[in-house]
DNA sequence: ACCTGAACACCGTTCAAGT
DNA sequence: ACCTGAACACCGTTCAAGT
């Protein structure tokens, strides 16, 4: 009788969640809405689920994000290590990491604070900047220094990203910003986009400032 | 009779609140206690109101941050434009900068997405840059991408500044990573603090690669 | 014009209760 | 072990009511 019941004591129903599924459907809500729309309720509704089941899964709305965070930084293109010339190489993984990111601007605080240690992902992309570094006669102690230095750029470059593209809009205070007025009419006068060649601008000047430091052994 | 009373119809009281005070009072909770306990509630009450009073006087908390945010950009220091050389200036006054916004890192996700248009304080500081890039022979076209560049890095590395300080402990991974291992081990041997040398280091390399391009007139 | 008090529509999170 | 439903302690913001 009891026995042809598939649900029954010492036989617990298969769990219906699982990290994989709640970070697979985060990251769906998330593409679709934003990141305004990423929360616990929403994300509960979303996987047919109360808000409280996520809590037996994921110990806060933090570490949900750590998760995410993780699944987001294995789309950083890597493969340029060690096929490319240095300089090219650093510049397209810079570039891979900086528009990943620009589609996942609030998670950037996040990594800011998360310790590597939490994040193999991280730590591996790491691994091969620091051996690319070395390999190029980078002293030991100016590697770290060099990788977040081009870090904070690529995330500050993120960032800028999200900003409207008439944030220079200076129509009111004209008179009394001739240089800047100018120069925001040339800029925009180019057709390209500011953020854009911010970075590519930058990244080049930073590569190359970078890799020429005397701290070449 | 009635005239006695210093409050009647068509007399109404001063009012207790002002921009000034509201945001003075902001800035005092928040260097007291950090962003986290600038909430409207506890705004209120360190000003002895209720919470609903601060609405007649600011439209959003948003709105209220761009309040503080323009007298954080009053702090940074603009002096060294027209008095250092030009590498000087930039690198005295890219330092400035970074260094207030250390102590304000949750305004930069709202500074990044401000219209200038709305900060006075952020145009004036735009236009010595501005005046100085021209000045050395910059090409328009290339000031305010080098302006972005430069605070892009210049708030990627305000925002690294409140990462902790063993951030990159890996030593869970070790024998997976031996170069970034041993590039950590270097750094931390020196004694000096990851976050400033990594910002000086790109700083140099981003101001010298900036003004070396070959947008000079 | 400016302030109070109550209320609203949310948050993230906890916890007893069920299976 | 895993889920539900109710509850908690907050948020920012609105609004009728008072002066």
């Amino acid at each position: 009788m009891s026995t042809e019941s598939p649900r029954r004591a010492g036989r617990p129903r298969k769990a219906i969640l699982s990290r994989d599924r709640i970070t697979e459907h985060a990251l769906s809500l998330v593409s679709q809405d934003g990141y305004d729309a990423l929360t616990m309720q929403q994300l509960a509704r979303s996987l047919g689920v109360s808000p409280s089941a996520l809590y037996n899964h994921v110990d806060s709305k933090q570490d949900l994000l750590q998760w995410i965070q993780e699944l987001v930084m294995a789309q950083v293109d890597t493969s340029a290590f060690g096929k490319l010339e240095i300089h090219e190489a650093l510049i397209q993984w810079a570039t891979s990491y900086r528009n990943v990111f620009a589609l996942h601007i609030p998670l950037i605080p996040v990594i800011a604070v998360l310790p590597v240690s939490d994040s193999p992902r991280t730590i591996a992309m790491y691994e091969h900047v620091a051996e690319t570094l070395r390999g190029r006669g980078l002293a030991d102690a100016a590697v770290i220094p060099t990788i977040v230095a081009l870090e904070s750029f690529i995330f500050g470059s993120a960032m800028d990203t999200g900003a409207p593209h008439d944030i220079f809009d200076t129509s009111n205070h004209r008179e009394a910003t001739p240089h800047f007025t100018q120069a925001v009419a040339a800029q925009r006068a180019t057709g390209v986009n500011t953020s854009d060649d911010s970075f590519e601008r930058g990244l080049r000047a930073l590569v190359t400032g970078l890799l020429a430091s005397r701290d070449l052994t």
